[in-house]
RNA sequence: GGGUGUUUAGCUCAGUUGGGAGAGCGACGGCCUUACAAGCCGUAGGUCGCAGGUUCGACCCCUGCAACACCCACCA
C-alpha cells in the first residue's frame, strides 16, 4: 500500500461523489435541509467559511448516512457594495469611474466580472468536501430570486410596512451611498473639543460657550440648548444666538438630553448633521439645515466662503475665521469615536436624504416572540441575548442603496412624484391604470443586499412559486452562523420569513466562535496575519507565503514586520496536510461559541492521526487477505467482545455530542477510540491470534472476520468528519465488507448504550498488567525488545483463570523470556515488583534491574500511595464526612483505603527485601 | 456607560448531576518491535485568575474584585 497522501485521493473523490449525484435528496425518508449562509459570489474561501462549512458538511453526512431526504442548498450572493467596489477599483486602474460609461454597461461589466472570477469560490467549497446540492444553486440575483424580491417589496408597500422618506442616514462620501448602522465600524481616534463662543442676539457683549468636535457643522446650527435644571443658564433660555458666520438667529432652548457636567453645559443643535441633535430638532420643531453634498464638501447652504470645500478643509478655516473674531475660546485635545465606513473606511456622514424604509415594528414583534416561546432555539444559548438586544431596539431598516449592482427598486414615479410600486413598468399601469401617455421613471436605487438574503431560505427553494421543494424541506433544520452575522441575517431571515412563509426559516441558530491565528488576534489582510485553507490542504512554500501576505498592503511599513513574523512562524512554509486534517481540526477545536485559535500544530497533529487510520487499514488488509467467507457466528473471544462494545459506546457519543452540536466531543470520542483502543490496543492483541499457531483457523477467522467488519464501521463513523481518507479505505476494502456504491450512502452507526462490566473487567485487568510490566522496563531502561523472566505471585483464583485466557496475549506484548507462578512456599527471589490487589507481579533483579534505580522507583511509588492514605483518612477522620456524606461515598473511600494500605504494606515488604541485597 | 463571554499543565483546550484534576502538542528518558519514526513505550509538569460565602466536601453553586476578548451605545 502506498503512503498516505491526501492530495492522491482528495480530488478524485469529490469528482466521483458529484458525477454520481449523491449530494442531491434521496426522496426518501424525513427531510432534512439546510442552506448555506450564501458567500459573496466573487470572494475567496477564508477561514471562516471553511470552519463553518466543514461544521455544517459533518452534519449533513451525517444525517444523510442516518437515511434523511437530506438537502444542503448551495447559492451565492451578489454582495452589492463589496463587489461594485471590486469592479469600481479595476476601473480606476484603466483611468475610468462607472460614471463615465453609464448604468447598463457598468452592471454589464459587474456581470462579466461575476462570470469570470464567480467559481472560485465553487471550486474552494469542492476542495472542503462540502456536500452541496449544486443542481439547484442560485444566486440572489437570479430571474427567481429577483421575482421574490419584487413580490416581497410589493406586497410590503402595498400594506404600508415600506415607505419612503427624507431622513437621517449615514452616509458614506466615497462611496455616496447610504449604509446601514451595522456596516458603520467606530474607533476611537484622537481629535479635538473646539470651545466656541456664541454671542447672544440682543447683547454681543454677552455670549454662551458651547464645545464641540465638528466645528464645520456650525453653519447648519439650529439652536443652542441647556439643561432646563441649569440655574447657570435659566435665564437665558428663550433668547436667541446671534449664529457666527452666518447671517442667522438661533433660539437658546432647554432639553434633558444635555449633560450640565459636560464642557460648558451647552451644545450646539444642528439636526441635520448629528442623530441625537436630529431627535432634538423633532421635538423642538427645529428647522434642519444640511450644509453638506452628498461628496462630503460644504453645499451652498454653507455660504459662498466655504461652499464646494471638503468638510476638513472648512473646518480649518472656519476655526480661523472663529478666532480672528475672537470668537475661540480655547482648543483641548479628546479622543473620540469615529465613525467610519467598513468598506471605504471613509469618515461617515449623518446625511438627510431620501430614502426607502420598512417598518419594523409589526415584524419585529412576532420575531422576538418566536425565539422567546422556543419556536427557534439558539445553541449556545446565551447568542440568544445578541439577538433581543438587537431586535428590541430596533429602528426602522433603510433599505435603499444609492448603487448600481443589486435589486433595482421595483417603484414608479410620474411628474408630479406619486409613487407606483410594481414589479415592472408596465404592470404599475395596469395596476394603477396609469394612461400610457403619462411618463414613468424608475427609482434609481437598489436594495440593501440583506433584503435579499433575508428571503434565502424560502426563496432558493422556489417561492413564490409553491415548489415541491418548499413544501419538503421549509423550513430548514439549522442556520449554522457567527455571532457577528446574527443582527445583519438571522434577524431579517426570522422577521421576513414569519411574515411571508408563516413559519420560522429554521429551528436552530448554532452560533459558533470565529477562526483567530494563534495569538487571538484576528485574521485579516491588513495585519498580514491571515492563513488560506487552501494553502494548509495543498502546502505553500515560505517564499509564496510571504509574497502573498505582504502583496497589495495599503500600508508599506507593515511589510517588513509582517515578512519578520512570517518567516518565524513559518520557516519552512505549511506541508501540504490535506481536507481532511484540516477538517478534524477545525471539529476538535469548536466547542461552544468561544474563539478558535487555530494552531498549525493541532493540523499536524490531525494529519498524523488520518496517516494512523491509513496504516491501521494496512494492518487490517493484510491481515485479512485471506478471509473469504464470514464464520455464522460472531466471535465470542473476550477480546473482540470488548472492542465491538468500546466501539458501540463511542458511536454512542459522537452521535450524542453532534446532536448537541459539540464538534469537539465528536471529534474527541472518534480519536481516542481509533488510536488509543483500536490501534494501541485491539490491533496489539489481535496480533497473536492472527500471527501465532497458538490459535485454531476457526478462532483466527473469527478474528479477521470481526476486524474487517469493525473497522469498515469505524470508517463509516469517521466518514462525516473525515470524508475523503475514509471513503479511499472503504473502497478498497473486499467486496464482501461493505454494501452500496460509497461510504456516503451507507449508514451511520448509530452505537448502543451496552456495557458488560465482567468483560470491561477483563480486559482491563489485562492492560494493567501489561502496563505494570512496561513500567518496570521503562523505569529500569530496559529495551522493550529484550526478553526478561516475569514471575507472577499470590494472586486470586480470579487472577488465575485470566493469567490462562490472556497467555499468549501476554507473551507478544511483554516479550517474556519465560513467564509463570510461583509456586514455591519459599520466597520469591529479589525483583521489581508491581502490585496489583492481590497479585504481585515480579521481574527478578538478577543481571536486570539496578538495585539503586529500584529503589528510587519504589520510593516514588511509597511516596504517592502515602499521599493518598493521608489524604484518605483525614477524610474519613472528619466525623461530619462520614455522618453526612452518602453511605456510598463513604464506603467508596473505605475501600481505597484499604486497597492502598495493603499496597502500602506490600510496597515496603519490597523495598526492605532489595535494600538488603 | 451597558451587556456577554473567557481565565484549568510551558502552549491550545476538555472537564457531563458538587465526591480521587484530563487530552493533544511541547519537554525529558528508552526504542528503526513485521501496520504506522507522520510511529511505539515510559516519565515529569497544575494554589483550577484573586478574595470571601454556602456545604461534611467546591474547578463546578453564590457574592465581590481583577485581567483579557467581543458586542451594543455614544457626552456635543
Amino acid at each position: 500500500m502506498e503512503k498516505y497522501d491526501p492530495s492522491q485521493i482528495e480530488q478524485k473523490w469529490y469528482q466521483s461523489w458529484e458525477n454520481q449525484g449523491y449530494f442531491a435528496p434521496s426522496g426518501e425518508g424525513p427531510a432534512f435541509s439546510i442552506a448555506i449562509p450564501p458567500p459573496n459570489v466573487t470572494g475567496t474561501l477564508h477561514m471562516g467559511h471553511a470552519f463553518q462549512h466543514s461544521l455544517v458538511d459533518a452534519i449533513i453526512r451525517r444525517q444523510r448516512m442516518l437515511g434523511r431526504n437530506t438537502l444542503w442548498q448551495m447559492g451565492t450572493d451578489h454582495a452589492g457594495i463589496s463587489t461594485q467596489l471590486i469592479v469600481a477599483e479595476q476601473m480606476a486602474a484603466e483611468g475610468l469611474k462607472p460614471s463615465d460609461i453609464g448604468r447598463d454597461a457598468f452592471i454589464e461589466r459587474v456581470w462579466e466580472w461575476k462570470e469570470s472570477s464567480g467559481g472560485i469560490i465553487s471550486r474552494q467549497l469542492r476542495r472542503m468536501g462540502a456536500s452541496l446540492h449544486w443542481d439547484t444553486e442560485r444566486f440572489t440575483l437570479d430571474e427567481g430570486l429577483s421575482r421574490a424580491v419584487v413580490t416581497v417589496f410589493e406586497r410590503l408597500f402595498d400594506e404600508g410596512l415600506i415607505y419612503r422618506g427624507k431622513r437621517l442616514v449615514n452616509w458614506d462620501p466615497v462611496l455616496q451611498t447610504s449604509i446601514s448602522d451595522l456596516e458603520v465600524i467606530s474607533e476611537e481616534e484622537q481629535g479635538h473639543l473646539w470651545h466656541l463662543r456664541y454671542p447672544l442676539a440682543d447683547d454681543p457683549n454677552q455670549h454662551l460657550i458651547v464645545a464641540t468636535t465638528r466645528p464645520e457643522t456650525m453653519l447648519g446650527d439650529t439652536a443652542v440648548a441647556v439643561h432646563p435644571d441649569d440655574e447657570r443658564y435659566a435665564a437665558l433660555i428663550g433668547r436667541h444666538i446671534a449664529l457666527p458666520l452666518t447671517e442667522r438667529t438661533i433660539p437658546i432652548i432647554a432639553d434633558r438630553y444635555v449633560d450640565m457636567e459636560f464642557g460648558t453645559g451647552c451644545v450646539k443643535i444642528t439636526p441635520a448633521h448629528d442623530f441625537n441633535d436630529y431627535d432634538m430638532g423633532n421635538r423642538h420643531d427645529l428647522p434642519m439645515i444640511s450644509v453638506m453634498n452628498p461628496d462630503g464638501t460644504m453645499n451652498e447652504a454653507a455660504g459662498t466662503e466655504f461652499e464646494r470645500l471638503d468638510r476638513f478643509e472648512a473646518r480649518a478655516k472656519i476655526v480661523n475665521a472663529l478666532e480672528e473674531c475672537s470668537l475661540l475660546e480655547k482648543i483641548e485635545p479628546h479622543t473620540l469615536m469615529v465613525p467610519r465606513g467598513e468598506k471605504s473606511h471613509a469618515i461617515i456622514e449623518p446625511l438627510l436624504s431620501d430614502q426607502w424604509f420598512v417598518q419594523i415594528d409589526p415584524l419585529a414583534k412576532p420575531a422576538i416572540q418566536a425565539v422567546e416561546d422556543g419556536s427557534i432555539e439558539f445553541i449556545p444559548k446565551q447568542a440568544e441575548n445578541i439577538y433581543f438586544a438587537w431586535m428590541r431596539e430596533l429602528k426602522d431598516w433603510c433599505i435603499s442603496r444609492q448603487q448600481w449592482w443589486g435589486h433595482r427598486i421595483p417603484a414608479f414615479y410620474d411628474a408630479e412624484g406619486n409613487i407606483f410600486v410594481a414589479e415592472s413598468e408596465a404592470a404599475a399601469r395596469a395596476k394603477y391604470d396609469i394612461d400610457d401617455a403619462a411618463a414613468l421613471t424608475q427609482d434609481e436605487d437598489v436594495l440593501d443586499t440583506w433584503f435579499s438574503s433575508a428571503l434565502w431560505t424560502f426563496s432558493t427553494l422556489g417561492w413564490p412559486d409553491k415548489t415541491s421543494s418548499l413544501a419538503t424541506f421549509h423550513p430548514t433544520k439549522v442556520m449554522v452562523t457567527g455571532h457577528d452575522i446574527i443582527s445583519f441575517w438571522v434577524s431579517r431571515m426570522i422577521m421576513m420569513t414569519l411574515k411571508f412563509m408563516d413559519e420560522v426559516p429554521f429551528n436552530q441558530v448554532y452560533v459558533h466562535g470565529l477562526v483567530t491565528d494563534a495569538e487571538g488576534q484576528k485574521m485579516s489582510k491588513s495585519k498580514g496575519n491571515g492563513l488560506d485553507p487552501m494553502d494548509i490542504i495543498d502546502g505553500i512554500s515560505a517564499e509564496a507565503l510571504v509574497e502573498k501576505r505582504t502583496s497589495n498592503l495599503l500600508q508599506t511599513r507593515m511589510q517588513d514586520k509582517i515578512e519578520k513574523a512570517t518567516r518565524k512562524e513559518f520557516p519552512e512554509g505549511i506541508p501540504a496536510y490535506g481536507t481532511d486534517a484540516l477538517r478534524f481540526t477545525f471539529y476538535s477545536l469548536a466547542s461552544g461559541a468561544r474563539g478558535l485559535r487555530f494552531d498549525m500544530k493541532r493540523v499536524e497533529g490531525y494529519r498524523n492521526f488520518c496517516n494512523k487510520l491509513w496504516n491501521a487499514a494496512n494492518f487490517t488488509h493484510l491481515s485479512t487477505q485471506s478471509l473469504n467467507e464470514h464464520p455464522t457466528a460472531p466471535s465470542n473471544n473476550t477480546i473482540e467482545l470488548w472492542i465491538n462494545q468500546a466501539f458501540e459506546n463511542a458511536a454512542m457519543a459522537v452521535n450524542r455530542a453532534m446532536e448537541d452540536y459539540r464538534f469537539d466531543l465528536a471529534a474527541k470520542s472518534l480519536y481516542d477510540f481509533i488510536w488509543n483502543e483500536f490501534c494501541d490496543w485491539y490491533l496489539e492483541l489481535s496480533k497473536p491470534i492472527l500471527q501465532t499457531d497458538q490459535f485454531s483457523q476457526a478462532e483466527k477467522t473469527a478474528t479477521q472476520s470481526n476486524l474487517l467488519q469493525l473497522f469498515e464501521r469505524i470508517l463509516r463513523l469517521a466518514h462525516p468528519f473525515m470524508p475523503f481518507i475514509t471513503e479511499e479505505l472503504w473502497q478498497s476494502l473486499p467486496a464482501h465488507a461493505r454494501t452500496g456504491e460509497s461510504i456516503m450512502l451507507a449508514a451511520f452507526p448509530q452505537g448502543q448504550d451496552s456495557e458488560d462490566r465482567a468483560i470491561l473487567d477483563e480486559v482491563a485487568w489485562l492492560k494493567e498488567i501489561v502496563s505494570a510490566i512496561r513500567n518496570i522496563r521503562g523505569e529500569q531502561n530496559i529495551p522493550p525488545g529484550k526478553p526478561i523472566p516475569i514471575i507472577f505471585h499470590l494472586g486470586s483464583d480470579n487472577d488465575r483463570s485470566r493469567y490462562q485466557q490472556f497467555l499468549p496475549m501476554l507473551d507478544a506484548l511483554l516479550k517474556p523470556s519465560s513467564i509463570g507462578w510461583h509456586e514455591s512456599t519459599e520466597s520469591p527471589p529479589p525483583s521489581a515488583v508491581q502490585v496489583i490487589d492481590d497479585l504481585q507481579i515480579l521481574v527478578p533483579l538478577a543481571g536486570l534491574i539496578d538495585k539503586a534505580q529500584e529503589l528510587e522507583r519504589l520510593d516514588k511509588e511509597l511516596t504517592k500511595v502515602a499521599q493518598e492514605i493521608t489524604r484518605i483518612q483525614t477524610k474519613l477522620g472528619n466525623e461530619q464526612f462520614v455522618a453526612n456524606a452518602p453511605t456510598q461515598v463513604v464506603d467508596k473511600e473505605r475501600e481505597k483505603l484499604s486497597v492502598q494500605q495493603h499496597r502500602e504494606t506490600e510496597l515496603t515488604a519490597q523495598r526492605r527485601r532489595i535494600e538488603a541485597l
